[in-house]
RNA sequence: UGAGGUAUAGCUCAGUGGAAGAGCGUCACGCUUACAUCGUGAAAGUCAUAGGUUCGAAUCCUAUUACCUCAACCA
């Protein structure tokens, strides 16, 4: 006897403890079929949020499905070091300790961050084992671990002597903030509202003025030229000539370029080639002058005269006001435009002239575009609306800038020997470095304390893009029996946000590195909202604590719930309502259990037929639904089925089967049946135990008369075998007069306990094989099959139609008469239609022969239940 | 600006040419001896709009509108 409330923290962190001790998580090679996915690494100082939740509960889904299946399941967990981000929260944390990272030397710095690291990293890793993540925590990686960070510079080393990496004077993303560059997927570009100042520049030798716009008034102290369209006939007079800039008085030339737009602004451009892209290609063109106004924190330097000193937005409000005050301001408009900003920092973004280290990209992606559209689709991409966003990304791609001027990440490899900026080498020990320096320099006398390191770190994302690799240790020793073993890797699951950065750079990495693909599919998840669909932030305070949602609903209530609102393909709106269903399930089917767990088993007595083809019947049902579930599996639909699951058990097991099977009160069960029963418990619980592992080993741990596996998270998945479908279909049918029986039971107020009798006129030759079914689900002494109608309530399946006799009082024969009417008259419509159809000349002749013999079908079973109406109506 | 996506019940979504579906929610009735975290029943849709193709359109085509995502961007 077992009927004590299920308690989900207590049974949840029992189980998981069990799992852990007895090894169920950890993978090594062996004979078996590997099925291995590696996590996305979440940055190590981060907590768990909703985005996390969900694709760590898919990943988990998949794992635990791949392991019931018998494979060699390997789900390698770990972090990312998060360079900027990480970075930015440490020195937020020295300055609120009074220390400032100037201060501090490399070294000093570094060791304060891996303080950090050590104390708050991993804190998310705990919290994917509340979620019941199944991760092998033995092989947990961190993207700064020695090994990891020694595969980093070797690749490195490795394109810089391929000549895939070199060191170039570019305008890059400048985060004046972070005072580090961004690559261009790090810039998100938000639109704000702005103005457009009208200057007016003096001519040189010229009475007259010339008007620019610009919404950066700031600039104007760098600009080296102003830029006309020489279409443009408003401007001819000033080809050739000079303007002067006002404030800093400094003569520059006007240059022609068709790139000018002569319908926005006034058709003149000032070109400030330090501080604008287009400017710098401009500038280049016509070799201009560069001069950089800024310092690298975004406040101005000498050039910025008596503004040096002050950040550029204070600026731009006090120039603004002093060109105005002397009458250089014509006028300013309302403009809106989109400002690029750090994904990290939030700052905007300041294109800056600097030196940085580039990755090559053009023949890189080229075997990662054929992974993708090649024939064979090596890397599928779920869904597929991705792939058009893939390749544009890919076919547009610029060279990848790689250095970041932070100190939390890899070392860039490159010593320089001088003082020129091509007096480097690059190499992967300072030692090895040592002797290529001298070479290069032919000087033997050359010392190691005359090296000195590059100063910058890598971009995060240039050690995550090795991480299915590196995990496995492939890039140092890549014939190693673990690589050769779970590379390439199966799937993977992560959000469409970091499709670039990481993502496609893994692909083109596995091509570089092991001319294989990473991983076959990629499963990109929706990102999850609120449901006014705002995208969940910090920032917007409508993230769920995610383990308070655990502690509410379960973990495996919450998995559930996460899974029911992430329809592939779209985005997840969160409601917690939908983890409330989770725990739901988790309530019926613990309730189930303990239905079971009440009866007592006697060997004496004989199975009933009914539970011996409801039996059957469930089995075959198991089996088309399960059929029905590993395709929804194959094409990652995982809501659907989840819901084909849910009402597999909720509607198929508890609600049919169970009922049907159910002893009298008090009455034992018949252990054929009750030993079937727990054989499709157990198979129900390991479809189930993907989705909600915890509640599902807690009771197959408990079941009576269970079969003797060890434990369900390594249980054999069911096989699926072939189902019956007329059986299926027949019991559909007995379905419909139930619910037939119940409506007039509830229509008439009779209650259930009132034995009835059941009367059918058999129009359909329906089988007889449910009738003990029936008898028993509506509480019907007896089914009579008659040939005449007979008095009482009625009500039709198809064209069979079913009596319940009953006293005369209880029929209100206006509400009868009118509820066939109705009956009657959609049925005529139908019959309208089918039949107007029919007579369709064209349709009888263009459409297919079963098509047409379905609709013949269709047109006899509405006259025949037509008759039946009409026949029940007459005798009213 | 370009590319892609979406529009079906109150909500979230299935449904790719042949009788409009599910879950949740809502309403009504029921504590029937696993579960009231439940059971039974019911109501609820001009399939965004306008055209077109077809014997037949939620489904295919065209245009329009709205929203979403990605990419680019003009000072």
């Amino acid at each position: 006897m077992s009927n004590s409330q299920y308690d989900a923290s207590k049974v949840e962190s029992k189980w998981y403890n069990y799992w852990m001790k007895n090894n169920y998580f950890h993978s090594s090679p062996d004979e078996r079929e590997p099925y291995t996915i590696v996590i996305p690494p979440p940055n190590v100082t981060g907590v768990l949020h909703m985005g996390h939740m969900l694709n760590n509960t898919i990943q988990d889904v998949l794992i635990r499905r791949a392991r019931l299946q018998g494979k060699n399941a390997c789900w390698v967990p770990g972090t990312d070091h998060a360079s900027i981000a990480t970075e930015a929260k440490v020195v937020a944390r020295l300055k609120e300790q009074g220390i400032n990272k100037s201060d501090l030397t490399r070294e000093a710095f570094l060791k304060h961050a891996f303080e950090w690291k050590d104390q708050y990293g991993g804190i998310i890793l705990e919290q994917l084992k509340k979620l019941g993540a199944s991760c092998d925590w033995a092989r947990t990686k961190f993207t700064m671990d020695d090994d990891m960070s020694a595969s980093v510079i070797k690749v490195f080393v490795d394109l810089y002597n391929k000549g895939l990496i070199y060191r170039g004077y570019r305008m890059v993303n400048w985060d004046p903030e972070a005072k580090t560059t961004l690559s261009d997927e790090e810039v998100i570009y938000e639109e704000r509202q702005g103005s457009l100042y009208y200057l007016q520049y003096d001519i040189v030798g010229a009475t007259e003025k010339v008007t620019i716009a610009t919404t950066r008034p700031e600039t104007i102290l760098g600009d080296t030229a102003v830029c006309i369209n020489p279409n443009d006939d408003r401007y001819t007079h000033l080809k050739g000539k000079q303007v002067i800039v006002p404030l800093c008085n400094r003569k520059i030339p006007i240059i022609e370029d068709e790139y000018v737009d002569v319908e926005f602004g006034t058709g003149c451009l000032k070109v400030t080639p330090a501080h604008d892209e287009n400017d710098k290609v401009l500038g280049d063109k016509h070799k201009l002058e560069v001069i950089d106004i800024f310092n690298e924190d975004a406040t101005l330097n000498s050039f910025g005269l008596h503004y040096e000193g002050k950040d550029r937005f204070v600026v731009r409000k006090e120039i603004s006001k002093e060109l105005e005050e002397k009458g250089f301001l014509l006028k300013v408009e309302q403009h809106t435009n989109k400002v690029g900003t750090s994904e990290r920092t939030k700052a905007v973004i300041e294109p800056r002239l600097s030196d940085q280290w580039f990755l090559k990209m053009e023949e890189l992606v080229k075997p990662a575009l054929e992974a993708v559209f090649g024939e064979d689709r090596a890397v599928k991409l779920f869904p597929r609306k991705f792939e058009n966003t893939y390749r544009h990304w890919m076919t547009n791609i610029r060279d990848w800038n790689i250095s970041r001027q932070l100190w939390w990440g890899q070392q860039i490899p490159a010593y320089y020997y001088g003082d020129g900026k091509e007096d480097f080498v690059v190499a992967e020990t300072k030692e090895a470095a040592l002797k290529l320096a001298q070479e290069q320099t032919k000087n033997s006398e050359l010392l190691l304390e005359e090296l000195h390191q590059d100063p910058d770190a890598l971009d995060t994302w240039f050690s995550s893009w090795l991480w299915p690799m590196s995990v496995f240790d492939g890039i140092r020793n890549p014939e190693n029996e673990e690589i050769q073993y779970y590379y390439p890797t199966n799937d993977l699951v992560t959000g469409p946000d970091i499709l670039f950065f990481w993502v496609a750079r893994m692909i083109i990495a596995g091509y570089e590195y092991k001319d294989q693909r990473p991983f076959e599919n990629v499963y990109l998840t929706g990102l999850v909202r609120d449901k006014q669909r705002r995208k969940m932030s910090k920032s917007l305070g409508n993230s769920p604590d995610a383990l308070k949602l655990i502690e509410d609903y379960s973990a495996d209530g919450v998995r559930v719930g996460l899974l029911l609102s992430s329809a592939a393909g779209n985005d997840l709106l969160f409601d917690e309502a939908l983890c409330q269903q989770g725990k739901g399930l988790g309530n019926k089917i613990w309730s189930a259990y303990n239905l079971t767990q009440l009866w007592t088993v006697s060997k004496d007595i004989e199975q009933p037929i009914a539970s011996t083809i409801a039996i059957d019947w469930y089995r075959s049902k198991f089996n088309a639904v399960v059929t029905e579930i590993e395709d929804h599996y194959s094409k990652y639909r995982l809501s659907d089925a989840i819901m084909a699951m849910y009402k597999l058990i909720y509607d198929d097991f508890c609600g049919w089967l169970l009922e049907i099977v159910k002893p009298a009160y008090q009455q034992p069960i018949d252990a054929k049946t009750f030993n079937d029963v727990i054989g499709i418990f157990e198979d129900n619980l390991k479809i189930l135990h993907p989705f909600m592992p915890f509640i599902t080993e807690e009771i197959w741990q408990s079941l009576k008369e269970r079969t003797t596996e060890e434990a369900l998270i390594i249980s054999k998945y069911p096989v699926i075998d072939t189902c019956d479908e007329d059986l299926i279909n027949d019991f559909e049918f007995a379905t419909k007069i139930v619910s037939g029986v119940r409506t007039i039971r509830k229509e008439k107020n009779i209650a259930f306990k009132e034995a009835i009798a059941l009367f059918v006129m058999n129009n359909e030759s329906y089988t007889k094989r449910f009738d003990v079914v029936i008898k028993k689900l509506v509480n019907a002494n007896e089914i009579n099959y008659v040939n005449e109608k007979v008095d009482g309530a009625s009500f039709r399946v198809k064209s069979n139609e079913y009596f319940v006799p009953i006293s005369l009082d209880n029929i209100n024969v206006e509400e009868e008469i009118e509820k066939l009417t109705k009956e009657l008259k959609r049925a005529e419509g139908f019959l309208v239609g089918i039949q107007k159809k029919l007579s369709n000349e064209r349709f009888v002749s263009n459409a297919p022969e079963t098509v047409i013999a379905l609709e013949r079908k269709k047109e006899s079973d509405t006259v025949a239940k037509i008759e039946t109406l009409k026949a029940s109506l007459a005798t009213l």
